[in-house]
DNA sequence: GGAGAAACATACGGTAGCGTATGGTACGCC
DNA sequence: GGCGTACCATACGCTACCGTATGTTTCTCC
């Protein structure tokens, strides 16, 4: 037997490989072994199910952000590089697709930018607890975050042997040791 | 009569808004004002005008970086600048569905990987010009160009008035002013 | 043990899109 | 002035979808 979460995440998985406009209905019950029937007692309609899939979506990143907030300790550079690590998560890999729908939805825009806030203000946050003015630590947390979600999004990618020196060069002029 | 070129352009419109997977042949012939005829005597098929419109594309944007290059002129800080106005400039402000393109498929992914690389290594010689040493050169390119790669991706956008402000702190810290 | 509801499957009509085959027209060219 | 060719329209078969209408099964509850 199929859940409506299990749509949610065949949905999600879709939206992320190939986009909201390809996530369609007779494909994804395939993929779960069921026919239309199934779909179409857990969901009214594609809209619906896709307007489920970015509050899921929407959900997880919340939720995913407020556990990195709630294990924050120690010094802000700690926090800085919890943060680092969280972005470079496999969860938060992916939002290209939901970037490239938000271009053309509103209400899809509307959720990222909610979101893309409220990690920048923490982000910001960190940089206020180490004493940047807050002008200042909003730019660096600007650098910060905008380094991460290009790096996601961008094809070419340096040697790891450059990104492994880059990497702590960064933190360095960002932090203002240099 | 419609030309080839008027297929291109209406390709690579539907294309960046609303994604490759969405571009489709009776679609562009409807826009155009034509049938399908037209386009099975220009093209292949649909295949086949992906391919030409990614490599239109690119074309377009590597001349619009060779123009940047043979006006640049100046100190490496205004060429900063000149750069900065480029990557603002509208042609490039669409690349989201190429990068979300890019993430399927491998040869898409080839083109953008090398346009990005090329932009960067001009970006890394401005920097290099000002007399930074290679690594941290590098660093400061990844720094100037991300931000604006991620500055179109993004969602959310800071008021009008906090950008303003932060853009020349931006500058100054990137170009060791701080 | 019969009723009802939950969770599907099946079957259907309709649209959008792809590619092909074939027909039509205007225009250059000898 | 007939002929080819560039350029396009029409018509067709086929597939992938969407949404709906209507079975079918299983489980529960009284």
């Amino acid at each position: 037997m199929i859940t409506k979460q299990d749509w949610l995440d065949a949905s999600l998985d879709a939206l992320m490989e190939r986009g909201a406009s390809q996530v369609k209905v007779e494909r994804l019950a395939r993929a779960l072994g069921v026919t239309k029937g199934s779909f179409y007692w857990h969901f009214e309609d594609r809209q619906d199910l896709l307007r489920q899939t970015a509050d899921y979506w929407a959900e997880k990143q919340h939720a995913y952000l407020a556990a990195l907030k709630a294990e924050a300790h120690g010094s802000p550079e700690d926090r800085l590089k919890g943060l680092l690590a969280y972005i470079d998560g496999k969860d938060i890999r992916h939002d290209v697709a939901m970037r490239m729908w938000a271009h053309r939805e509103d209400w899809v825009r509307a959720l990222l930018a909610e979101l893309d806030r409220l990690r920048l203000d923490y982000c910001e946050s960190i940089f206020c607890a180490m004493g940047f003015p807050p002008l200042e630590a909003r730019l660096r947390a600007h650098l910060v975050y905008y380094y991460q979600i290009a790096e996601q999004t961008i094809s070419f990618q340096e040697p790891e042997e450059v990104r492994a020196r880059l990497a702590p060069l960064r933190i360095d002029l960002l932090t203002g040791k240099s």
